[in-house]
DNA sequence: CATTGATATGCTCTCAGTGAGCATAATTAT
DNA sequence: ATAATTATGCTCACTGAGAGCATATCAATG
C-alpha cells in the first residue's frame, strides 16, 4: 500500500485571509501583483478585465525547515508582509485544483495552498508587501444583503443561474443543477439564504461562468492543451465581465470559503471580539456581526441576547461624543470560555424559511 | 517576498477517516501496518505498550500527474485500499507538524497530510490494504459518555490533568492550563463538556503526556537531537501505558478531528444519512446518532424533533421480526435540502450547563 | 386465552429563547 | 425649548426542547 512518491510532485504554500472590519465595512488584506513577484498600486471596483493585474491574498512557501507547524510558518508570514504580530488565526481548507497556477502547466510542481483565517484590527500596514485593506463585499456582491438584496442578484445572477441549468446536457442534470441553485440561493429570493453557504454559492458562480476566473481558467486551460476555446464563451457573453471583482488563482474561492466559515463560527465562538477593541458599545458589537453576517439585526433583541448570553460585562464608562444617548462601553467577558461550552452571537435565518 | 522554495522539502498526503456505524458501534477503518496484531477486546482503554504496531488510517501520497483534485485524489485512494466507491466525501484538517513521521527526521521531505473525512456503511473490506474495522471508542474511549462517565476520566484524566496543570512554571502558566482543561473537559464532570470538542480534549491529552503518541514523539524528538530523555517521563509513569489505544504518526490526533467534526455537522447538516441503510426505523437513527455524540437521547422528544422537521417521510412498511411493537421504516427526505437552510438533528448539552 | 414484557407512538406541561414592537431615557443639533 | 437621535427597558406571542405519563401493538410464556 502506500506506496512512495518518487519524487514529490507538489509543493505547499501558506494562503492568508485576513479579515478587520472598521466602521461596518468587512475588509481583507490583498496585494496586487502581476506575476509572481511585481505588484501594482491602484484599486478599480468590480470591473477587472482579463488581463489586468488580479488581487492576490498574502502567502509563501512552507518551509519545513524553518517553522515547525503549518500555522506558525503563517504566522511568520503574515508579520513580515503585514507587520500583524498576535491575531486569531485559524486554518480553513486546502486547495489542490488543477490549473490553479499557471506555473504548474510549465511542469512546475502542483501548488497545494492552506488557507488560514486570520483575524485582526485594521491597521496600517507595515510589512514588506504592498498589501491594502479591500472591502470584502467588493469581492462577493452577492453576499451582502444589508440593504435589501444586493442588485446583482435579479440583475445578472438569477438569469444566469436560469441560462446555466437550462444548458444541462439531460434532465437529470438539469434536476441536479436546479437543486444546487435552490440550495445555495434559495428558491424564492425573499431573503438571504443560509448565510453561511458562501462557497457553495461562489462555485456555483464559477461553474455557471459568472465569474471572471471560470473563464480565465477555462481558456487557461484550453491554451495549455492546445484545444479550442470553451464553448460557453458564446454564452456568457453579457456577463463577461464577471460579476464582482475577480482575484489571483483561485483566491476568491479561498475569500468565500472564509467568509462562511467566520459566518458559522459566530454562532458557538465568541470570534467577533477578535475583530473590535477590548472596549466596545454594544451597537459596534451589532455592526461587526451585521457587517459579517450580510444582514440586519433587530437591535432589542441583539442587546437582550449578548446581555443574557453574559458575553460582555460593563467598562463602568461611557462612550464620548455620540450625537444621541450615550452608550454604555462593555468588554468581553473571557471567563465565559470555562463556563459555558457553546457561546456565540446567533445567526439570522437560521430557522426555517417558511 | 514570496521568495520561490528552491526544492519541494515537503510531500502532501491524503488520509482518510472511514467511518461507519453498525448497531450502534462506530467504526472507522484502520490498517495494521508491521505486525498483525488481533484486535483488542472492547472498551478497556489504557492497554497498548509501547512497541506495539500501531493502527494506521488508510493513506497514499496525493499525486497532481494522476488527480485533478485532491477530493478524486483520496476517492482513488480509498477505492482501491477498500473497495469503497462513492460515499460521503469532506476534508477535514491540514496537518504538517514537526516530528509527525520518523522518515523526515532522515532527511525526508515534510510530510504534510490532509485529512479528509469519508462516511459509509460497514462493509466488508475488498481492497489491496489489510484494512479492518476497530471501534472508534477503543482510541478515544473519554468520548463516550453513553453508559455514563468513562471510567477512564475519573481513574487517568482528571488526576493526570491536575498534575499537569500543577507543573506549569508559572501562576500565569498555571491559569491557562487550568482554562483550557476547564473549555474541554468542563469543569465538574456532571455531564459532557461540549461534545464536540473532541480535538481540544485529545489535545490536551497530548500536551499532558497522558496518550502514548506523545511519550513517542518526545522520545523520538530526543533521540533525533541527541539530546536526553523528556523530562516529564518521570512525572508520567503510572500513565505511561497511555489513555486510550494509539495510532501510528499523529492519526489519532485526525480520528479525534473527525469525531468532532461529524459531531458538529450533525446538528446543521443531515449527515446521519450517510450512515443509514435507505430504509430505517427512528430508533435505528436516533442510536447512530447516539452513537457518534457519545450520549443518550431523550426517545420521544427525538422523534417529535425528526419529525416536526420534516426530514423523513414513512415508507409505508413496517420492520419485521422485533420483540414488541413493529417500528415504522422511514426514508430521508432529500427535498428538505431545498426547502430549509439549515437542518440537523440537533446536539445535546448544547444549551448552558447549570 | 390471558398475562407479561418490550417496544413504538401519542400527548401534555413547562420553560427558555427569540422575533416583533411599544415605551422611555439621555444626549446633541437647531 | 423643541426636534432629532440614539440607548435602553419591557411586554407579548410563539416555538422548540426537556421531561414524563399514557396508550398501542407486537412476541413470548404460562
Amino acid at each position: 500500500m502506500a506506496r512512495k512518491a518518487e519524487k514529490p510532485a507538489s509543493a505547499v504554500s501558506l494562503t492568508a485571509v485576513v479579515v478587520a472590519v472598521t466602521d461596518e465595512v468587512p475588509r481583507v488584506l490583498v496585494a496586487r501583483r502581476m506575476r509572481h513577484d511585481l505588484a501594482t498600486p491602484a484599486q478599480q471596483g468590480a470591473t477587472a478585465m482579463p488581463g489586468d493585474s488580479p488581487d492576490t491574498l498574502p502567502y509563501g512557501p512552507f518551509d519545513p525547515a524553518r517553522h515547525r507547524t503549518l500555522e506558525l510558518g503563517l504566522r511568520d508570514w503574515v508579520a513580515e508582509q503585514t507587520g500583524l504580530e498576535l491575531p486569531y488565526v485559524e486554518q480553513l481548507y486546502t486547495f489542490g485544483n488543477q490549473y490553479r497556477d499557471p506555473r504548474e502547466l510549465m511542469g512546475e510542481p502542483r501548488l497545494v495552498s492552506v488557507a488560514y483565517l486570520v483575524l485582526t484590527h485594521e491597521t496600517p500596514v507595515s510589512g514588506s508587501g504592498e498589501a491594502h485593506w479591500h472591502e470584502i463585499y467588493n469581492f462577493l456582491p452577492w453576499e451582502d444583503w444589508r440593504a435589501g438584496r444586493p442588485a446583482v442578484i435579479d440583475a445578472l445572477i438569477r438569469p444566469g443561474l436560469a441560462r446555466w441549468v437550462d444548458a444541462a446536457r439531460s434532465p437529470a442534470a438539469k434536476a441536479r443543477r436546479r437543486e444546487r441553485v435552490a440550495i445555495s440561493f434559495g428558491v424564492d429570493s425573499a431573503g438571504p439564504a443560509d448565510v453561511v453557504r458562501t462557497l457553495d454559492r461562489y462555485e456555483l458562480l464559477y461553474e455557471a461562468g459568472l465569474v471572471l476566473e471560470a473563464l480565465r481558467d477555462r481558456r487557461q486551460m484550453a491554451r495549455a492543451t492546445g484545444g479550442k476555446e470553451p464553448r460557453q464563451s458564446r454564452k456568457t457573453v453579457e456577463t463577461a465581465a464577471g460579476i464582482g471583482a475577480p482575484m489571483a488563482l483561485d483566491n476568491r474561492r479561498i475569500l468565500a470559503a472564509a467568509l462562511g466559515r467566520m459566518r458559522g463560527k459566530l454562532a458557538y465562538r465568541p470570534v467577533v471580539f477578535e475583530l473590535l477593541p477590548p472596549d466596545f458599545t454594544l451597537l459596534q458589537l451589532q455592526r461587526v456581526v451585521e457587517a459579517l453576517t450580510g444582514t440586519r439585526l433587530h437591535k432589542q433583541n441583539f442587546r437582550r441576547t449578548i446581555r443574557n448570553a453574559e458575553l460582555v460585562e460593563p467598562v463602568g464608562r461611557f462612550e464620548t461624543a455620540a450625537r444621541g444617548r450615550p452608550a454604555e462601553l462593555f468588554r468581553f467577558r473571557r471567563d465565559v470560555l470555562t463556563e459555558r461550552p457553546a457561546v456565540g452571537v446567533g445567526l439570522p435565518a437560521m430557522r426555517a424559511a417558511e
